[in-house]
Order: C-alpha cells, then structure tokens, then sequence
DNA sequence: CTAACTGCAAAGTTTTTGCAATTGC
DNA sequence: GCAATTGCAAAAACTTTGCAGTTAG
C-alpha cells in the first residue's frame, strides 16, 4: 500500500517541569529569553536543568501553547500569549510591551494575491524609546527585566 | 567631575574586507546569515577570517549601511536595503521575500500615542507558504530552520 | 510495563574577544 | 607613527543531544 501510516503521534504526558514552564510564561510579562525562564525555574525547582526547559519550550510551542518571537537578533524569546497581537520594543533597553488590541488591523491577505504568498500568519514590531528611557539620559536601563538586545 | 567630553568618536578607515561584505550583502536578495556571508566572502579573499565578518557587520550595522534582521529565533540575518520596506517568509523552506513597495502604510505614528513610546521605526513580517512550497508535500507547520540560504 | 520525561554532561552552533602583526591615513 | 583593522585561536553565549535513571498512564 502506499505509506499511508498515520504520523507517528507522540503521546505526551504531563510533567510537573513542563507545567512550571508554562506558568511561568504565561504569568511573565516580559517576553523572556530560555535562560530567563530557567533562572525563574528554579526558583520553583531547585533541581531542574536548563535542558529540560529548553525542551519543554520546544514542545510547548508545537502544541502551540506558547510562541517564540523573532525580536533580538542571535536570541530566541518566548511569549504566553498565543493571542494575534504586536509588539513594541525599546531600542535603549530592549525591552518588549505588547501593543493594546486595538491596534488597527491591516487587510494582509492583499498580501497574498501580489505575492503569490499564501498567507498565515503576520507580526508587527514597532521600535522606538519607552517611557523610562525618554527620560533618563543616565543609562539607568533594563529595570529587573529580561536581558537586553 | 564635568565629564562634558565629546563622544570618543572612532574614526573608521576603509578596508577590503569591510568593502567586500557590504558588496557581498547590497547584491544578494536572500538576507543572509553572517556564515552565508563568510562562505561568499571567501571566495574573493580566502583568507578573510569569520571574526572579521561578524565585526564588519557590527560596524555596517552601527554605521546605518546595513541593517540586522530578527526574522528566525536565534540566528541573525543582514539585509543591504536599508530603505523602509517589509518581509515576507516562508513558513516551511524559510526563504525570506521582500514586498512590494507599494505595501499599504500604516500610521503608525499613532501608537505613540497610546503607548508612551517615541516611536522610531517598524517593521512588518508576514508569514505563509512561498508559490514552491504550495505545491509539494503538505508537511507544513515545520516552523525549520531555514535550509536555504 | 513502557514510552515519555528528566538531569547531567558533552557536543553543536552562533557570536565575541584577546593579541600580535598589518595597514590606511 | 598611531590607531584602526586583520587573522587566528580561544572563549563566551546559546541550544541540542546521548544516555542512564525516573515517572506517568
């Protein structure tokens, strides 16, 4: 017969890193880096490896629980918020803020008929200073946040 | 201490090697990865070190001639048209396509507002199956590291 | 029971840095 | 000359993988 086998479906089973991983992401709200995550981890479990939760990352994002964002160049950040939504980062301190909904929606699916694209998805990044870093001229930058760009 | 000292400005010399990455990256169309860039670069100068490739980008970057892309999580891609435009990627063979210029401009000024933020600049990335990947095997959602380039 | 999961350590990638020699101005 | 630049090699930063022991179903 043709190779008509069904995929061959891992079966997943919960873990108590995995679900850490997760609400950690999800309760964060600063679009934090694998590392990040880790040290946040531990925190929780003292004994948990770093490959763990690269792993659980890994998955989590094919179940399409979570979202790895292409914001810093050469580092890979994640996001809770599998929602459609942009982002706006801060070229001083690389920090990353979610833009409010109601950012007006482009029709993108034009998109596709001058491209001969067929669209799925898009993302929007704005970059500019935030508030913090208007102010200060003193390098004061990166708060308790995530590393900077 | 009146440190009021003007900023300690390099002054920049030219050299082959930086002339040569910038030509390499102004008449590719394919947004390449710094190691792309090395493979190409040794072809016309083999003894150009990788080292020297990743600081002449650093510099090209800083000087405004090129700019640095964050299109795939933990790898930087370079693209020599500094001109305000957007991406289009593919989702399975990770090719990276320019639009159009005539893309609809969104006014994004206005985000500032609702934000605090003082904007600077934006970028747009659309994602979806490229006219090739369309047509053969239907094993999409891969979300690969791109194999091309 | 057994396949998924884990921690650890080792290896793989990508990018940066220290240093002596070279080069542009 | 002097500082910017280079090649090389070593280090750092980021991510994946092999393996033996553990755990969920």
């Amino acid at each position: 017969m043709g190779d008509t086998m069904a995929t061959p479906e891992k079966v997943l089973k919960s873990s108590k890193q995995r679900d850490l991983v997760l609400q950690i992401l999800r309760s964060s709200m600063c679009h934090p880096t694998a590392d990040w995550i880790y040290e946040e981890a531990r925190k929780h479990m003292s004994k948990i490896s770093k490959a763990t939760v690269y792993r659980n990352l890994k998955i989590l994002k094919e179940e399409g629980k979570i979202r790895e964002l292409s914001i810093s160049p050469g580092i890979a950040r994640y996001d809770g918020d599998i929602r459609m939504h942009y982002h706006i980062k801060c070229l001083k301190c690389g920090r990353v803020d979610d833009l409010p909904h109601v950012f007006p929606q482009v029709s993108i699916e034009d998109v596709g008929e001058a491209t001969g694209y067929q669209v799925h998805s898009h993302r929007m990044e704005i970059m500019g200073l935030c508030p913090d870093c208007q102010n200060d001229g003193i390098r004061n930058n990166q708060m308790n946040r995530s590393p900077i760009l």
